[in-house]
RNA sequence: GGGCCGGUAGCUCAGCCUGGAAGAGCGCCCGGCUUGCACCCGGGAGGCCCCGGGUUCAAAUCCCGGCCGGUCCA
């Protein structure tokens, strides 16, 4: 990250470069600052002041990325640094962020607040980190930009009373690093001065590059962003970040990054894909001409594709198809090694959050086979990369069938849309024989066509279409709305006065926690507010929150009983609201009691909650996790997370491998652990529910099954359940699947309810049990279809009699006039008697009146299409509806009116006599 | 979370803009042609036009709300 220099001269100053006789000097070409121990150096050796040259620069032998890995982690835990294992590529433990971009976002926020010590320190780690900003840029730059890369980096961190190391060491360290263990000269090693911000934190950073490479950045966290400026604050953190595949790259001083990153994966990919290889020289020419590439602007795009045109003897427009052929192909094996990667860490794909974030990686990677022409399966080329990187990513291969299975299922949405897509863009062209860039856009933006493709369809049908190079961002400006503003909080569900009253109280003891079965307890008032909203020094009554419901009952003081209705939670301190206004005052002894059956069952929903989405993840896989919980007395719901809708059989497995953890009487305990305690005993699966801001944080395991940090209160045993049935499953949006059930008791009263269900529904189609219920629906559905073509016999019936009728119906004005009263008032088979009757007569204007139920009575006019020629309907009803009171219109052969019922009598004589009207006028 | 697109016969969809009698192709059933199959020809069955409300004499069509699916962007 660039910025400019907000630190004073003084802050670069190390006594390293001192004693070593590094010189402060000017880039030429940036301007930018930088130490360096050669006399000659006048620029800062970073892209895009100056070309890659470092294919020049003389390094140890070539390592590969996991050799680089190994490398650089053995020379720190040989400096003092203890190795930190790396964390997933979805930042669970982050509220604010989807991916970990990152090593430092390892740390964030509770480490870098000060809130909990790191797990060692000084540390070292190399933590694979996923940024997807550039995705656009991926395979262009040869290896500039990826998707997934694996930070290396050392941190101190650096308390006021425990200092570890700052900024000498932390240059000295990286020097040492460079020289001894790459093998990289000195005097070609260039520290630039550069300024970091993130996270609303800030500091003085060196970016060390050689040969145009920038290989690292060490940052020195020391200030706090606020209003006011820059203020310094107590922890000074060393957070640095290495790029191992810089690093392997550099040591094999391959043409790309692709080509040291991935030996002989590129190869395969290359020959799967289909891509030639585009040549050493093409290849050395775009390394050369890559260091000034600045992909984001079309102009610096044209002068590299012609640069290596003019350096390999090939035309420009040849040198730009076999460079963007190239870029596709390593665009490919990027996005294929990110997609496994996160998909390992338990993304599923879908329309909101990191599932879309995946959806986008492999959309992408779609979109590059398809315009490479490639027949391959996607899954394919990513199990390769599972493969690849089988030993330096276990994750990969153990949760290899549910990789592959979500990229398949993606793949087949994306044929899918592109199916559709295709048979739109022939509806455009039929329609309007053209398509524009409105067309593309909606096409992509509402469809998901790329416009690519889109245009391809269009030229197939012999329509030519341009896509504008800047397509992308044209999308992406329509889409700018104004900013919205982020909600605050957790939602509290009390008067903001009530809320504002509680300030100053201390912790409310939860004897809940330290007794959940306790029903009785003895207590003293700390504060009433409004007479009614009471808060004491310890209570048993369960607050609302973590997904259980709050806990009800009586309070008792020496102002009498009052109940309690509600309890929340405001911080630590725990609020009861009672049913009336009473006359307490801080310092009096209560007594309080509360519901119990009310708690028993929420504690029962909430127990088996957890082993159900133990019992969900052993079913389904390690992709499960709690998108949402909420616990009832009458039932409990829990939506996880899932690519496709559940089988009926998973449902079953579910439920029967939660049941017998119920049986089986497993023990179920909580306890209050070190943050980092939990989370190395447990994993990250322990935030299910959300991240506590704790440094210490109440975890609660039953035993073997599932562990998670949990507010609420659960049982001692498994076997307490009692029994749980799944009564719902549903799929309630991309990627998410609810489950419904019931726990214990309730078990019983859901059975109930299901037979009373079975018992009514057995008596509507007259079966004396349930028993005979399947039977006798079998009957009452056969009985409606023979009622059905009776009905329908009866109707054409009808319409016979009424052709018949019409044969002899009177002439009016030359026109056969025939008025009726049909025997049901349904409109649609009316519809069709009509039609029957003027298609039969052209002559004939029929009129329907519907029989009388109320006030109003409906007329239906049809006309034959003699008589349609020779009178409007439209006017016809007009007449018919001024002469008898009523409202009605119409046009051509069609007519609608609402006449008063007593007026229907009527209506054939003034139809007689409106027809006349109308047909001597002409 | 926000924007956009869509929901009509078993399937794929037209009709909606501009309100006025629910359509096509495929599939299905019956018949013809044929040694038989396929093709072809003739006939037929099959619709809560997603749900609820509103406007209107009249709503698949216009308006509002919801549900479902798709898609783009955070």
């Amino acid at each position: 990250m660039r910025g400019l220099a907000k630190a004073e001269a003084s802050e670069y100053e190390v006594e390293f470069f001192r004693e070593k006789g590094f010189t402060r000097k000017r880039c030429r070409v940036g301007g930018e600052y930088f130490w360096t121990l050669n006399p000659d150096m006048d620029t800062c050796q970073d892209a895009p002041c100056v070309e890659y040259w470092f294919d020049r620069i003389p390094s140890r032998d070539p390592l590969r990325v996991g050799e680089a890995r190994r490398l650089f982690i053995g020379f720190f835990e040989r400096r003092g640094h203890t190795p930190i294992k790396p964390r997933p590529v979805v930042a669970r433990w982050r509220e604010d962020l989807y991916l970990t971009i990152a090593s430092i976002v390892v740390f964030q926020p509770h480490v870098t607040s000060g809130l909990v010590p790191p797990p060692a320190n000084p540390l070292v780690i190399s933590q694979p980190s996923i940024r997807l900003e550039d995705i656009d840029n991926v395979g262009l730059t040869i290896g500039r930009h990826l998707t997934s890369f694996e930070m290396a980096a050392h941190h101190a961190f650096n308390y006021p009373d425990k200092p570890v190391y700052w900024k000498d060491e932390t240059v000295r360290l990286a020097f040492e690093f460079f020289t001894k263990e790459m093998g990289i000269p000195g005097d070609l090693i260039v520290f630039k001065e550069s300024w970091w911000e993130g996270g609303g934190n800030a500091g003085p950073s060196f970016e060390v590059a050689v040969g145009g490479l920038e290989l690292a950045t060490l940052v020195f966290m020391q200030y706090r962003v606020t209003e006011r400026g820059y203020e310094p604050i107590p922890l000074r953190i060393v957070d640095t970040g290495y790029g191992v595949e810089r690093m392997s790259w550099f040591t094999w001083k391959t043409p790309t990054a692709f080509h040291a990153i991935y030996p002989g994966l590129l190869e395969k990919f290359r020959d799967i894909l289909g891509v030639e290889e585009a040549g050493e020289e093409v290849l050395w020419a775009a390394f050369r001409a890559a260091g000034r590439l600045d992909p984001e602007d079309p102009r610096s795009v044209e002068s590299y594709y012609r640069r290596v045109a003019e350096a390999s003897g090939l035309s420009v427009g040849e040198a730009r198809e076999a460079l963007m052929r190239e870029a596709r192909l390593y665009s490919v094996l990027d996005h294929t090694k990110t997609i496994a990667l996160m998909l390992a860490d338990g993304v599923v794909p879908s329309n909101t959050g990191e599932g879309y974030l995946a959806r986008l990686v492999i959309r992408r990677a779609l979109r590059q086979l398809l315009m490479l022409g490639a027949e391959t399966r996607l899954a394919d080329l990513v199990d390769l990369q599972v493969e690849y990187w089988s030993g330096d990513f276990p994750q990969l291969p153990e949760h290899r069938d549910y990789i592959l299975d979500a990229v398949s299922l993606e793949e087949e949405r994306f044929k899918e849309t592109l199916r559709r897509g295709s048979k739109l863009v022939r509806q455009i062209i039929g329609r309007k024989k053209a398509l524009d860039l409105e067309d593309l856009v909606l096409l992509y933006d509402s469809h998901g066509i790329p416009p690519e493709v889109a245009a391809e369809e269009a030229r197939r049908l012999g329509v030519s279409v341009e896509v504008p190079h800047n397509f992308y961002s044209i999308v992406a400006a329509r889409h700018q709305a104004p900013e919205k503003v982020r909600r605050i909080g957790e939602r509290v569900e009390l008067p903001d006065h009530v809320v504002k009253a509680l300030e100053g109280l201390p912790e409310t003891r939860r004897l809940f926690h330290e007794d959940p079965y306790l029903r009785e307890f003895r207590a003293r008032v700390l504060r009433v507010v409004d007479g009614r909203y009471v808060v004491l020094d310890a209570t048993a009554f369960y607050p609302k929150g973590g997904g259980q419901d709050y806990d009800t009952g009586i309070l008792q003081g020496p102002w009498g009983e009052a109940r309690v209705l509600r309890v929340y939670k405001v911080g630590g301190v725990i609020v009861h609201v009672l049913d009336r206004d009473v006359k307490a005052s801080p310092g009096d002894e209560v007594l309080g009691r509360i519901d119990w059956i009310r708690r028993y069952r929420l504690m029962r929903h909430h127990t088996a909650t957890h082993i159900l989405l133990g019992a969900a993840r052993a079913v389904l896989g390690d992709h499960v996790w709690q998108a949402g919980a909420e616990k009832t007395v009458e039932k409990a719901r829990l939506d996880i997370t899932h690519h496709r809708p559940l089988t009926r059989d998973e449902v079953r497995r579910i439920e029967e491998l939660a049941n017998r953890v119920v049986d089986e009487r497993r023990r179920v305990s909580a306890r209050v652990l070190d943050r980092n305690e939990a989370e190395e005993r447990y994993g990250f699966k322990i935030y299910q529910g959300g991240v506590p801001m704790e440094a210490r944080i109440r975890i609660v395991e039953v035993e073997g099954w599932d562990a998670e940090a949990c507010f609420g209160t659960h049982l001692a045993n498994t076997g307490e359940v009692g029994g749980i049935k799944i009564t719902r499953v549903e799929r309630i949006q991309d990627g998410v699947v609810r489950l419904e059930y019931v726990a214990g008791t309730r078990v019983a009263e859901e059975a109930r309810r299901l037979s009373d269900l079975v018992e009514e529904a057995s008596k509507i189609v007259g079966g004396r049990s349930g028993e005979e219920l399947l039977a006798r629906i079998e009957g009452v559905a056969r009985e409606l279809e023979e009622l059905r073509s009776s009905l329908k016999r009866y109707r054409s019936l009808y319409s016979e009699l009424l052709i018949e009728k019409a044969r002899e119906a009177p002439r009016v004005g030359g026109l056969r006039l025939l008025v009726f009263t049909p025997p049901e008032s349904d409109r649609r088979p009316l519809q069709e008697v009509l039609r029957t009757l003027t298609s039969t007569y052209e002559d004939l204007v029929a009129i329907a009146v519907e029989p009388a139920e109320g006030d109003w009575a409906t007329v239906e006019i049809a006309l034959g299409s003699r008589a349609a020629g020779a009178v409007d309907a439209g006017r016809l009803a007009k007449l018919l509806a001024e002469a008898l009171g009523g409202r009605g219109g119409g046009r051509g052969s069609r007519a609608t009116l609402r006449i008063p019922s007593k007026a229907a009598g009527a209506v054939g004589e003034e139809a007689a006599k409106a027809i006349e009207s109308l047909t001597s006028q002409q």
